[in-house]
DNA sequence: GATGCAGCTGCGAACACTTGCATTTGCATC
DNA sequence: GATGCAAATGCAAGTGTTCGCAGCTGCATC
């Protein structure tokens, strides 16, 4: 795995120890692609390196989201999932009576951002929302009155 | 309490039975007129009721959030919280650093609404945000890099 | 008022996550 | 290469939340 190397110069950068358990934590991350539950997370690195404590990886992927490494999101699953920050911000659309995500590109937002520090100066985090609603599909079946 | 009739109402209208057990967890949301963690309704009911247990609580509150009567959200604080959905629409500012919540007002993602459902035929439930970030104060204030 | 049934409740167990503490380890310094 | 220290780890215990199941209850129907 080439980013291993990569992955500890950005913990270093970030001031953090580089540990074994971290590059793995954070790899595994990084390969996953798409979302990956911490339960994902511990499993994975358990089956390619060694046992890793699940305090230790809930601890590591605190961290890495408090240094913008990675983005964490309630889905609604009831578990809490994990993506690696790449170029590309975007959010997610999930709809709540069948359960789909769908990417959203982070232009749709853009505006609130610089509406918020321009008018409240607060400097919004927007990097990574998750949009609970209805998607199209389910808006044309027939459904109960809510 | 002149809200027991009113929220038994609400309930039958939803298609739930009315159990005394809902209606005061209901009740307990409506009275704390703010935000209200899972154990503080806990305590609440079983103070001024009696027993009921935390699974029916939880479920409850699922239901009452699917229903739409209540908000939940959770404020990044490990325990999620609630809030009884009233006439005015609202989100909250979290400032990171300091942990200080502002309410705003809901017309900045009324746009975002809008062009999510013309662009995308997404029918956002924008009703009630949580937006991370850094508070005027805390941007003044010399942090660490990130 | 008796009956039936869907849906709700309480209980216990399981899962998801956090925290405190003693020990270990990365890494800067000598 | 040895040393010291702050930070990271593993462990164990604790909290918050969900789930399956057996029994109970609101409510519609007769």
């Amino acid at each position: 795995m080439a980013c291993e190397n990569e992955t500890a110069i950005v913990l270093r950068e970030a001031g953090q120890k580089v540990t074994p358990q971290r590059v793995h934590i954070l790899c595994a991350i990084r390969h996953a692609g798409v979302h990956i539950t911490a339960s994902q997370v511990i499993e994975e690195v358990r089956t390619s390196h060694a046992f890793v404590d699940a305090s230790t990886v809930y601890r590591t992927l605190a961290s890495a989201s408090d240094l913008g490494l990675v983005y964490e999101t309630d889905m609604g699953t009831g578990e809490r999932e994990f993506e690696w920050v790449g170029k590309d911000r975007h959010h997610h659309l999930i709809c709540r009576p069948c359960g789909d995500v769908t990417s959203l590109d982070n232009s749709y937002l853009d505006g609130v951002a610089t509406l918020l520090y321009e008018e409240a100066g607060f400097q919004a985090d927007l990097g990574h929302f998750a949009i609970f609603g209805v998607c199209k599909g389910c808006q044309a079946k027939p459904r109960r009155a809510r």
